[in-house]
DNA sequence: CGAGTATGGTACCGTTCGGTAACATGTCCT
DNA sequence: AGGACATGTTACCGAACGGTACCATACTCG
């Protein structure tokens, strides 16, 4: 396995930045970029403007790492419902084209690694590692909203809508990363208003 | 990252297999239980019943191997078109249900963990490596058959209709591992008729 | 000022990694 | 029989890994 190019952002110290959020920023990048198990901590320290020890001060250990790395990445995604529910008040089928709409500019945008979460349990198959249960409540908060919103709309089979457009568009993250995004948006849009149709009609 | 408990399937050695063959097994169950970067070299030829140098002695390099075993999963899952050919022939209509059921099953069933040629591209994003040639190439043919069925069927716009029963299936496999599988098939088979049918009435 | 605390720097530990050298066994074909 | 060739065995290499000890700085705050 060949070392990729490191330290491309190096986020030059002294930006007043504490070294936590420093390290975790780069963590960030070199994790989602190059995947979890590619990138050393050594890499982490550096590209963070620091070294290993201070980053040993702050996690307990790598694993310790990846785990608050992917609870931050949740914190992320999971900030976006608030966004929608004021960007469309009290319409939730609304809310529901909005989400897909904003998967589908994401995905279809440029070159993305699909989605953190989910590529980390690609990585991390380990029953035990703490970053799984991370991975596991994310989803499961992420579906619930997802069939609160369905069945606030009135439409059928609430839980069932939820896994459908939950499929989708994990489908179409890892997708792109293995044959490309071009008109991934539009299939999207498309499959979408087939699936919310197919629960209009009880 | 932990070690895993290694060598479950130890090929016991003489069964006449040539070792070449002993290891692309092992490596296969090894490297889609683990993952790839999890697993090295010497445990793959432990579990084959052999050593590492007899490994070399096949592959130039891991990477080699890595991208021999892709090739083999890959051939594996375009056997299946055959069948599927045979099974239903003449009836491109039925060969795309039955096709989406034997993916829904295989989804559905015991604790599987994906697609090993989509969990190789998550695991191994660098440009250059031999594996993700093969990685594309396959999820281009696979695209190409179902694009073929579809228009086959005289289904509208089957380009469009192939890539959204591949992002279905795909995020199938991707859910399956972070979430679990339950209800899994019911939600995949329901999904595609509702997009199969969305293609009937051009 | 002076003590306490957080950080930076560097050297190091034991282990594992991918990969190789050298030599001892087979096994098969003529 | 005898040679050719594929395999098994062991030991080893340099590099990178996760993780730690130790000490020199800075900065803060009484």
């Amino acid at each position: 396995m060949g070392n990729f190019a490191k330290a491309v952002l190096n986020t030059d110290k002294n930006d007043k930045i504490p070294p936590r959020a420093r390290l975790l920023g780069a963590a960030g990048e070199l994790f989602y970029r190059h995947g979890i198990r590619a990138v050393g901590v050594e890499a982490i320290a550096e590209a963070a403007g620091t070294n290993k020890m201070t980053l040993y001060r702050h996690f307990a250990s790598k694993d310790e790492l990846v785990a608050e790395y992917l609870r931050q990445e949740a914190h992320k995604a999971d900030a976006y419902w608030d966004k929608l529910e004021a960007a469309h008040p009290g319409d939730p089928l609304a809310q529901i084209r909005a989400w897909v709409k904003a998967m589908a500019a994401h995905v279809a945008n440029c070159e993305e690694r699909g989605c953190a979460l989910a590529n980390a349990a690609v990585e991390l198959p380990e029953k035990g590692h703490p970053a799984r249960a991370v991975i596991e409540e994310f989803k499961r908060r992420q579906r619930a909203a997802l069939i609160r919103l369905g069945q606030s709309a009135g439409l059928s089979e609430p839980d069932m809508l939820a896994d459908e457009l939950h499929l989708m568009l994990e489908g179409a993250r890892v997708t792109a990363q293995s044959v490309g995004a071009d008109g991934l948006g539009a299939r999207l849009m498309r499959m979408s208003e087939a699936v919310i149709a197919s629960h209009r009609a009880s």
